[in-house]
Order: structure tokens, then sequence, then C-alpha cells
DNA sequence: GACAAAAAAGCACGATCGTGCTAATTTGCG
DNA sequence: CGCAAATTAGCACGATCGTGCTTTTTTGTC
């Protein structure tokens, strides 16, 4: 009663590896069975179908990325801090799973002009995403941390842009210093929006102006050390 | 004798539109002998292989590329000029093939990490158009368009990006204000790096600087009018 | 029109796919 | 332990895949 819960959790975690590694649709029964040391059958009673299998994988996938990436950034304080920590913790997710790929990502792609419940799921995950980057992003207007009249649409995209090139460059090219491009990409976003320390400013510190251009690269940083290694197991 | 290159053409034909759509692993021979009203046989043999076939597919779909984004930009002056009209020209292709979808985007993803001819191919393209961007990019700065300081690499991530955030929304999202978007967020992007018209600038005409934040969006009329509708079939 | 060469079709093969059905096994409770 | 229920395995099915083989049809040249 209990056991089949159990390795229903085992089988996702092995689908929610392929299905990142090979994309949705290189996730199958067959490969899945192989991995746990199943018989198919056995594997596909745990879900209805292979779609429903698929969905249960976005499913779980959503629910670690809120809770690695969103949540945690809730801590910070409303405004700029939190939209960078949202972002710095982004950045950082996709640095780690440089061996694995996002499904976000990949999903897009697969499931892009391919009509059906599984793009909606993917979509509605993604949107819902977007969905909190921009609430941070009003916010950090509201709150006075960008000018007043930031276009924020424009800022999330710009945001989500060079996420996209990231594990473009980081997975399809091989190319880590992505990852420095981004910081100094995300660095040049905020400075051009980000709001004089002119009159009000009720919030935070109020840091000096440094100089009007580059700089501020001391204050914006991105990734978050990880912690020993960086290596990957591939 | 000369019907057979006039068939495998037409066949060349369908297949990259069935790669653009579905995905070069979506390529099947089976779908494109009935695209084609042939025998499986038929259609095979004037490929080799089914990996063959792939990869006639990429190096037709980059010569059209080459021939509809790259050579045409070559026309105008080189720095800025060429730079712009290289992006103007790629991010209009993007808008034209919404609904077949950008090969090398696709491609980067479902072979980001599967090694083979096929990823090589892709990479070898890619990196191809890459450099040819950062070519631009740095004859921009020798021609004094772009001040000289400019991290080329830095801006050609930022473009590169953008483009991907262009086809992620209007593909998947079915947002087609990335067009808008993509204009904004390279005329912010030039913008940044625009040397100031101060000392030599031997080149172009000397400008007004106008003002020295958002402006200059008459100057970068990023899209090209797309003659006629803007609509889609899909 | 005949004839050689090229092009296309026909057919079969082993693999793998998702999924139904039934039988065997394992699990948890009394 | 015993027994019912939950879990897993076994097996077969139709489809589709890439690709080899042989045969038929089409093509271009004399």
């Amino acid at each position: 009663m209990r056991k089949g819960l159990q390795t229903r959790t085992a089988i996702l975690e092995a689908a929610l590896d392929i299905a990142s590694r090979d994309g949705l649709e290189g996730l199958t029964i067959g490969l899945l069975a192989d991995r746990m040391q199943m018989s198919k059958s056995g594997v596909f009673a745990h879900f209805g179908s292979r779609e429903d299998l698929q969905i249960a994988v976005i499913q779980e996938y959503h629910r670690r990325f809120e809770e690695e990436v969103f949540f945690p950034s809730l801590k910070q304080a409303r405004g700029l801090p939190r939209l960078s920590a949202m972002f710095s913790r982004w950045v950082t997710r996709h640095t780690r799973e440089i061996d694995s790929g996002c499904m976000y990502i990949s999903g897009a792609v697969e499931y892009d002009d391919r009509p059906g419940p599984i793009r909606d799921e993917l979509l509605s995950m993604v949107i819902a995403w977007q969905k909190a980057l921009m609430r941070a992003a009003r916010q950090a207007v509201k709150e006075g941390h960008l000018v007043s009249d930031t276009d924020c649409e424009q800022l999330i995209f710009e945001m989500r842009a060079m996420v996209l090139a990231l594990h473009h460059d980081a997975r399809f090219l091989g190319d880590t210093r992505a990852v420095e491009r981004i910081e100094r990409g995300y660095a040049r976003l905020i400075e051009s929006y980000r709001a004089k320390p002119s009159k009000s400013s009720k919030s935070s510190s109020t840091k000096s102006p440094s100089a009007s251009s580059s700089a501020a690269s001391s204050r914006l940083r991105i990734v978050a050390k990880t912690a020993g290694s960086s290596a990957s197991s591939r």
C-alpha cells in the first residue's frame, strides 16, 4: 500500500532525469523501465498513460523549480532585492543543471506547435513564472528602486532573453563564459532602469551613485558561489 | 538522368518544411514519402541514410539563411549599418518563419547532448553566423560607430539572447509583441555602446546626439515592413 | 523504337513504441 | 499465518521506425 507510492516517486525521479536530458519526447516507457530495472507494464501501471506520466514530470519539475528558485527569493525585501534574488537563483539553477537542461526551454521548443495537454501544462508553468517576475519588477518600480517609467515587460523580456542565451551557450556551444555575460548584461540592464537616488526613496540604503555608466558590478553578484565543486558527473 | 536531381530537390524542399516544423528528429522517411506521394524506398534512395538526409537539410537551411540574411547585409556600409542590417534581416526572417521555426534554435535544443555528425553540422553553422556577427561588431568599433572599449562578445551575446526570446515568445507563447520588444532592446543596447560624436569619427553622418538615453528609435528601424500582410496561415 | 541506365517501388527484417489483458507476486492488515 | 488487495510481470497487438534486398517502371540516348 505504501510501497506503490514509494516506487512511483522513484520512477518519477528517474523520469525527471531522462526528460531533462533527452526532452519530454525522449521520455519513453521502455527506457524508464530499463533504468528502474522493472517491466514496462510495472512502470506503466503507475501512470494511466505516457501523457499522464509526462504531465506528472512537468508538474514535479515545476514544484522543484519553485522550491529552489521562487520561494527562497520571497525572503528578500520587496522590489529590486527580490527581483535580483529571483534572477540570481534562476541563473544559478541553470549553471547547476547544465548537464540536464531546463525543461521549460526544451519543452517550449518541443511543443511550440504541438497542441495538447502537455503544451498547455508547460505553458501555464512558464507563464506563472513570468508573472511572478513581472510582479517583482513592478514592485521594484513601486518601491522606487527602478525609475517610474520603467517598461517592466521590456525588462522581463530582456532578462528572459539572457537566460535563454545562457542555456543555449552552456548546453549547445559548451561555452561557460555565458555566466559572466549574463551577469554583466543584468548589471547593464538594471543600471539603465535604476532610479537615481535623487528625491524620496524611502527604502534601503542610500548608496553612493558611483559612476553613472558601467559600475554597479559589485552590488549585483548574480551567481551564488557554488559551495565546493562546480563539477558534474556526466 | 536529370529527373533524379529534380525530385531530390523537391524532397529536400519538403524535408526542410517538415524539419522546420517538427524538428530534425521529427523528420522521418515515412512522413516524407507520404508528403511526396512516393514510396519510402524511393525517397530513401536519394540519400544514403536518414542522417545524410538530415545533414543535407541543415546545409540547405544554412544556404538559405545566408542568402536571405547575411549576403544582402554585406551591401551595407561596414560597421554599425551592416551590423544593424544583419540583425534586422535576422529578426525579419524570424517574424516570417513563425509558422515554421528556426532550425538553429530547435536543433540546438534537440542535439545539445547528442553528439554526432548532426550536432557537429549544426554547431559549425551556428558558429559561422556568430563569427560573422562578431566581425561586423568589431568593424563597427573600428569605424568609430561604437565606443572603443565596447565588449563585442557581450554585445553579440545580448543580441543573440533577444533573438532567442523572440523565437520563444512568438512560437511558444504566441506573443507577437516580442517584435517590438526586440526593437526596443536593440535600440537600448546599441545606444549604450554608441560612440559619442565627439572627436574624429571619420564616417557617416555626424548626427545630432539627440537625447542621451532612450531616443535613437527612429534611426533603428529593425523590422522591415512586411509588404502587405503580417498574417500567417497556421 | 530499342536498350542500357537510372529511378522508383515492393517487400521483408528486426527494433522500439504505447497500451491492453491476464497471471504471478508482493504487501499490509487482522 | 492467512487472505485480500495492491503491485508487478508476462505476453501480444498493431504501428512506425530505418534500411537492406529484388523487381518493376521510367528516363535519356542512339
